[in-house]
DNA sequence: TTGACATATTTCGAAATCGAAATAATAATG
DNA sequence: CATTATTATTTCGATTTCGAAATATGTCAA
């Protein structure tokens, strides 16, 4: 594949972007130190940007010493993109505007015994849903579970769903729309909805936690998204562990998971331990345990305790080998407070040598069920360059 | 700090040295590929920095089709780098020439009572010694143990020589040599020195695992070394594992460091383990381990073995984590060969699951004992700009 | 030997960027 | 109210980089 060169009236262009995007509204100078850039250079560009409609004047302001920057803004009218995250079970479909805010959601379940073919016209189906018909669409971000080939655009592979292997979903969904698409993993796709709208955004170095059904992460490091030589950076569902009470090592995800942890439950029920847990369909929901938690159940909480103090031991090995500055839990698991979350920071502080006299946050993501379909929306703003139009 | 902006011209310049550095001969053209920019300007530099005296033609060849490339080399005459390692026993000096080729190279060791005074005594009579007097001495590097704070050149910490806390090493250095001083921790250099010389010049995303006294390790990611958010990063010594026989977890470097394993065998002696091992003033030293592994004592190999599972574990979770494509050995413990590296990989391929079709390699470093100053003069030549002169 | 063909390098006018000075707009001050 | 200080932005000639075409220098095949 030739890279081509770009060329670099667009890629200078494309940055100011970039750099007013993350800053939400700035003045041409601090443009200008930000990109190390001339102030006249920035201004030629940041006219020209004006002309063509993707920036606005925003209001002038911030009056210190000097004459008041007049600050520079993108124009939310200039186009939208659309994003979307496929978990096991959901679709979850955004649309944004130009300057990244929320025009529109909606989320569809999947059918359990769903294949790949029926995910995809789901998909397509929810695209088709929160599009804006008003404005110009300049692109679409797709967040996937399993393996992805990212230049290509390929699904690899998703032992969830019912042949979900070398699936080129970039390439279908580039013909339905005729816009660039772009690939991810799911967990990187929040990732990176971290580093933009949530608590990722001051922070340079730290990795998004996801526990749902498996468990994996992504992570950002000096401010960029790491994906390692193969894109299967942040696979740790197959670490091994020392479980607390066995002799033998067991797999992270096989213990510590959402699902590994709702079995653990369902298991202990039928056992007949004794806890208000009930089954629902021969099986312990994440429901029943949340209402579990709220009345402080025992046999539920010492689990839980187990599975964080796990987790926890996990986060430190991960902030000694990479010195984070935090660790973001993002999932379903969320939903059960302290009760998950208070056990995992103090087995890390445990665990942590006392030089690291910074200790790293860790907290669980607030940017709810949408988190994934905002991160494949930023993918997709991401990448994007002004055309000539 | 201000971030004062070099004047691009430099900054073209030193990058198309840097290039050169790593390719070693190149021809203008590929010069422009790898740099991005036209061949015309690429011209200029060449041409300035021929005239300057820092490159020289080389012999021109490679006969494909069309016109051959006229290959453009390094002038080794230009300068000289000097690069020192302290290790906790020892102090390595390296020079090399501009081309970066080994000049002179000078190992003395540090008493064991010696004080930080009398080490950074130690470094500047090194740096004397190997310093080449008929050449400009263009920077210094060094690689120090412990942990670092690399914009102010000081060594925060460093447990084993009595006095190291907060010692302005660079500004020391920088007085009396009056050269750039970079200074760096020196598993670090140890990493740069494999993705300058060794093993890591193909490969972009690896580890280089230093096993000594203690157990860290230098991470290069994407091409770079990667520090962390406080240049901590790589510090894994500290890691909770759970050693086979034992129920509690314990540290790493507690149970499969150099020390830790001689410890263990020097217990086991104590204890009268049938084994041929021998005590030279109360202790295995890694002379006489060596020796017994030669003759494959048993309890020598058990040991060895153990230790060797428990790193390819932590290997696989360092894989699993960073998707890497080499894991590196180095330190005195490579001498020991097979016997502690092949538990290594067969544990790691026991941990892996199948879908990392590309098997990470470990190896060992093949840069002997100066790697670590090679790497410490690395960083002073990376960082090298020409000036005006 | 000659004439494609291929690739490297240089040439040169156009475009981008820089840097320093000029200009603009405000607060603080006397 | 005028003046000074301070920071933002624009102006404009100088410098750097680009891009396309011209030129250089080899191989290969007829």
């Amino acid at each position: 594949m030739s890279t081509f060169r770009i060329s670099s009236q667009f890629h200078v262009e494309s940055s100011v972007i970039q750099k007013i995007r993350y800053l939400n509204r700035v003045s041409r100078v601090e443009l200008s130190r930000q990109l190390s850039l001339a102030p006249s250079t920035i201004g030629i560009h940041v006219d020209r940007l004006m002309d063509q409609g993707f920036l606005r004047q925003g209001h002038q302001q911030e009056s210190t010493s000097g004459r008041p920057a007049t600050l520079v803004e993108l124009n939310p009218d200039a186009g939208q993109f659309v994003g979307i995250d496929l978990d096991s079970r959901q679709v979850h479909g955004v649309s944004v505007d130009f300057a990244q805010r929320l025009l529109r959601d909606r989320t569809v379940s999947v059918r359990s015994n769903a294949s790949a073919e029926n995910v995809m016209d789901l998909i397509e189906s929810v695209i088709e849903d929160v599009k804006d018909q008003s404005r110009e669409l300049l692109g679409i971000g797709i967040g996937v579970p399993g393996t992805v080939d990212i230049e290509q655009g390929i699904g690899v592979h998703y032992q969830f769903i019912k042949g979900w292997r070398d699936l080129p979903v970039s390439k279908r969904l580039q013909d339905r729309f005729q816009v660039p698409v772009h690939l991810e993993n799911n967990i990187r796709s929040m990732a990176l909805a971290e580093r933009w709208f949530g608590q990722g955004k001051e922070t340079d170095n730290y990795i998004c936690l996801g526990i749902r059904a498996g468990i994996g992460s992504g992570i950002v490091l000096n401010g960029e998204l790491y994906r390692g030589a193969h894109h299967l950076a942040g696979e740790i569902g197959a670490w091994r562990c020392s479980s607390p009470g066995d002799h033998q090592s067991v797999m992270l995800e096989q213990v510590a998971s959402l699902e590994a942890i709702l079995q653990t439950l369902t298991q202990g029920v039928r056992e007949g331990k004794a806890t208000s847990l009930s089954l629902s369909r021969n099986r312990v929901t994440l429901d029943i345990l949340s209402a579990a938690v709220a009345q402080a159940d025992p046999f539920a909480c010492d689990v839980l305790k187990q599975a964080g103090q796990l987790i926890g031991q996990v986060i430190s090995q991960m902030v000694l080998l990479l010195d984070l500055q935090k660790v973001i839990i993002a999932g379903p698991i969320t939903r059960l407070g302290d009760v998950f979350l208070l056990p995992i920071r103090e087995r890390l502080k445990e665990l942590l040598p006392v030089l690291h006299s910074k200790e790293p946050e860790v907290i669980y993501s607030e940017l709810g069920d949408l988190v994934g379909a905002l991160g494949a929306a930023a993918l997709a703003v991401n990448v994007w360059q002004p055309h000539s139009r």
